[in-house]
DNA sequence: GTTTAACCGAGACGGTACGTCCAGTCTTCCC
DNA sequence: GGGAAGACTGGACGTACCGTCTCGGTTAAAC
């Protein structure tokens, strides 16, 4: 016969993993998750609230943290990749100021906040949050550095990562730590002295 | 302001709480974080480990993060008042160094990212936290600065909240966030590339 | 001291279990097996009925056969004591009739019933029903038959087992197997075609 | 009415059913009820045992006792068909002794017991059960007795149920009841008993 | 020889109940 | 009155089956 390209082999719908299912489930998570906190964030109450089956839940997903992790999803890429504007001030203050902004009043900057929290109960977690979304989001922190490095607007040895932490850390301390609200001025400020002692 | 042995006025178990209660339990709910993690931290076993009823324990801290905050005592001022040394690269670089080594290596460090963790998801322990103890440490961090205002070795109108928030922040951001290691080598850095800039 | 002689030294309510809700749990247990049968009744349900946790009756009981069992408690000694008229056959006759009324008619009847049948599936039951219960109403089951050979009425060397077997027996078959209602006239036959056989 | 091979009048898969799936579920069953009792007898363990899909089950039987009360089939037929030795007290000692035999050692016994016991519980296999196979095999119980009567053996007008019931219900109280063995001298001196006490 | 319809395996699904763990409250006895 | 003990209600946990459903595949009768 012809080569069935299609569905390789399977039979059944032994694939067939609801969608809908799965949507309600991230949904139901997400709105609990805002809506309670993390700790009124149960499996019985997502079921509930999804119309699923707790086994539905529990097939598909180990933990609730699974849950968040995959509705978290690409969000960080989504909102926090910087635009390129040529230079490197206005940069880094537009890429600041939304990371405060992802951070402090966005629904996946929420649910970001909670698996870091979470995190340092789990290594786990904290091993999984790194390497799925720290790493990648600190490539995309790093590129307004590298396009002005290109530009010769920066020296080619800097040290990159430092500088990143610098800016990113700053505003991490006062979301995670002491509170105190990320506004455009703190953001400003932090990037112009930065930018400041590296020109 | 000696160490007055704390429970020197109560008399027997008519009078007074048990000091050996009180400590027992402190003692078993920081043991219970090293070894099992915050969510292996139950009343329960708390209760078990220290030989002590729960009732005592719901009797004297509302909640488990109580125990801990008050576990966590006066370690952070206790390890983390920096020293004068006459110069602010010197005062700083030491100070941010022990920051480090406290966060990452002491028992009391453990319970400090375990609490700052749950705050994540406890707005009410947020503020306590925050007004209890990292108001606290922020002045004490905010020493060497004004020390070297003093000093006139750095300006009078210098935003020092500012200046602490970009030591400080960078280390917590290593620690609670990205878990990669804070050595001295990059806690000098960040000390020498600030103090360059400020000075 | 006077010698405590009350509750040993025991302190604590910790020999202080609820009346109340064991009480409620045997009822609720009772209730719902007549309401419901064997297969409506589940913990939960019990749980729920009886207004006491989960938790309270796995505390007590390692599973619902063992609250029938105690709900049986002795009904079928207090039901099922044969009354001495003097007469073998007027004794048997009116044993074997509330014998048949006890198993088709009373509440303890249908609990005895499902027991029965579980201990079908379950030799650990069958084994506690037949030493707790059975043997002592094989006993009492005896009475009439030793009471008679005391007075002569039958011969010293009767086998007292075989004429008890024989007269139950088929009452519990009737109840059991073919489902058949057992009359009076059912009963007396029985009672009068034995007592003809051995007098 | 000879062996008609079951299966003859389906044609493939179009218009019958699977032959091999019907035996191997029956096979299931019946091993899984004498390996793990009836609370082992679960509809999936049957479907995974006999390689068979669930819904393949259902479609065949509305519940797992009819799955058993299938895979009982003829058995008691097959087994307890009293022989006819022209003799009353050996019709019947023979007969006893082989429904003692299969209701305690033989797998159809087993399975026997396993519904009988479920009847308890439930009224609907209660009856299905006495009008599928007690009847049938009262019916067979009564065989020797009419012999006996056509023989002019026993008078024309006894209650042959009665008699009936007074032998197989003691059989049946000892093996559902009591528990203790039913050896070959039990039933020879109740045949034996029972015989004398009519002729 | 193609269509086609019933059966089959596989397994995901919404549910119910299981038995366990812990939270937080309570009562009782001892000191 | 504090403390040890522990029973209590309540609720989430993660698991096991229930009975229903949908999906390809297989296969033999029907076309």
């Amino acid at each position: 016969m012809l080569g069935t390209l299609c569905g390789v082999d399977h039979h059944g719908n032994r694939y067939g993993r609801s969608e809908a299912a799965r949507a309600a489930v991230l949904e139901a998570a997400d709105d609990l998750l805002v809506e309670h906190g993390f700790a009124g964030l149960t499996i019985e109450k997502i079921a509930a609230r999804a119309g699923v089956a707790k086994q539905t839940i529990y097939r598909w997903w180990p933990s609730k943290v699974d849950i968040l992790l995959e509705a978290f999803g690409d969000d960080m890429a989504e909102d926090l990749t910087p635009a390129d504007h040529g230079y490197l001030a206005t940069d880094l203050r537009e890429h600041l100021a939304r990371l405060a902004d992802f951070l402090t009043t966005s629904d996946a900057g929420a649910v970001y906040r909670a698996l870091v929290g979470q995190a340092q109960h789990d290594p786990q977690l904290a091993t999984r949050l790194r390497d799925g979304h720290l790493a990648a989001q600190h490539a995309r922190d790093r590129l307004p550095f590298e396009r002005a490095i290109a530009r010769r607007e920066l020296v080619e040895n800097l040290d990159v990562d430092l500088a990143v932490e610098r800016l990113v850390g700053v505003v991490h301390y006062r979301v995670l730590v002491t509170g105190e609200p990320v506004t455009r001025e703190f953001t400003d400020a932090l990037v112009d002295a930065l930018v400041l002692e590296l020109t």
